[in-house]
DNA sequence: GCTTGACCCTGACGCAGCGTCAAGCCTCGA
DNA sequence: TCGAGGCTTGACGCTGCGTCAGGGTCAAGC
């Protein structure tokens, strides 16, 4: 006979693990000999090891305690669904080592592959890295808010980008970010281009230059929410 | 800005996660707006979802506030730990799924695979299905107090059933365990082998055969625990 | 204006599966 | 015979939230 380290032991569990099985009633608990010490047979070292393997398996004790008393069909059926389980739990891990990896390779993993897409491409045209932190968190609120919508607005954002005013507005914004001073000849370009992109589409597409003053009145009241420069708005 | 249950839901994981993040620090708590509500910006779903990917790959919530004010090299040092615990995790899922399948193949694991075979040769020579759980009760008790032991005794164990006169024995024995009377004359024939295997090893192998009555007693105090047959003893 | 349902808030307890003391008795090898 | 190590019960601790209680808030429809 054994006694409960020596079953432990040879189960491969610790000697605590064994008296929580018997505290749940998951293992009988044994004949104690003269001194009170519990007693452990062939029997018991079987059930351990079952137990031991289903729950290094991840099945809850509850569980494994159903399975025990249960008839050889629904046994096996219950291994299926263990083994299903294994399955995927070992897919979840590999997603896992992918996600972690892409972690350290400093990408976020945070939008959507379309919109990282679309970022990079403003990123080739010039834009610089602080205009595309705001870019970036402008889209993850938008995403966030309404995550399908994000995907149909994507390949509006890229057709915008064909009009080479788009481009120059981005590259001259950029350049504003980058510099400290405001009344640098570019915010009088970044002014002309919003005003004449903006009066592009009050009037539906066909309106050309108009003159400078009469559309800074008008423009000034679009300036706080320029929805042609994407969803951060200037990101200032 | 987002409420709780917008940033949760973009960062794929519950509201309660969130603020159980910030009880314990790891998201700091962001501005609260007029009514109380938490109200967050992109940052938050940015450090939001590192650690949801973190935590999904298993690392402590404790480990990942560490990682979150490391610099980049302790960082990286830590992604590859995590990674090659996950490796270590998938591998350890992979052997729990072949020990699963053995569980319901019937198979116990719990014996080391020289018992395994020596009980199937006790099988092949016809010893029945109740002295072989008799059998693998006894090498379980065994393996579990001298498990190094056991494989050097094994060898052993084949060698004795080179005799005849021992795998007779077996045969013997297992019949009886069968057969519910007792003074069937397989019992006599049993006590002869008992006595003439027990005398050889007591008398360093080389004494013919003895008398019945002069050995009989001799035999009797050897009986309860007769080495020969195997740990579990006569397995009655 | 009022209701209704979906959110949000704090605070607290509960859960699995043991680890880890504490404080005392038992056993076994030297 | 003695000291180290093993056994006993009992109890609290830990992680990572789930879940309930008992409220306030917001947006929409009637």
């Amino acid at each position: 006979m054994l006694t409960i380290g020596q079953l432990a032991a040879y189960a491969g569990v610790t000697v605590r693990a064994v008296r929580h099985y018997h505290q749940i009633g998951l293992l009988p608990e044994p004949e104690r000999d003269a001194s009170g010490y519990r007693s452990y047979g062939a029997q018991a070292a079987v059930l351990l090891i079952k137990i031991r393997t289903l729950a290094e398996a991840g099945v809850p004790l509850g569980r494994i305690a159903w399975m025990l008393d249960a008839d050889e069909p629904a046994f096996a059926e219950a291994i299926e669904g263990i083994d299903a389980h294994l399955r995927a739990e070992i897919d979840r891990l590999e997603g896992s080592r992918k996600q972690v990896a892409q972690l350290s390779a400093g990408n976020s993993l945070v939008l959507p592959p379309q919109v990282v897409a679309y970022i990079d491409r403003l990123r080739e045209i010039g834009v610089s890295e602080r205009m595309l932190a705001g870019e970036r968190d402008g889209w993850i609120l938008v995403s966030a808010r309404w995550p399908d919508k994000v995907v149909e607005w994507i390949p509006d954002k890229f057709a915008q980008l064909e009009d080479p005013r788009v481009v120059r507005l981005y590259q001259v914004l950029s350049a504003l970010t980058e510099t400290e001073g405001t009344d640098d000849p570019l915010v009088m370009e970044a002014v002309d281009l919003l005003v004449e992109l903006a009066c592009i589409r009050d009037r539906s597409s066909t309106t050309p230059r108009t003159s400078r003053t009469r559309c800074r009145t008008r423009c000034s009241t679009i300036l706080p929410t320029p929805s042609t420069t994407g969803p951060s708005g200037c990101a200032t």
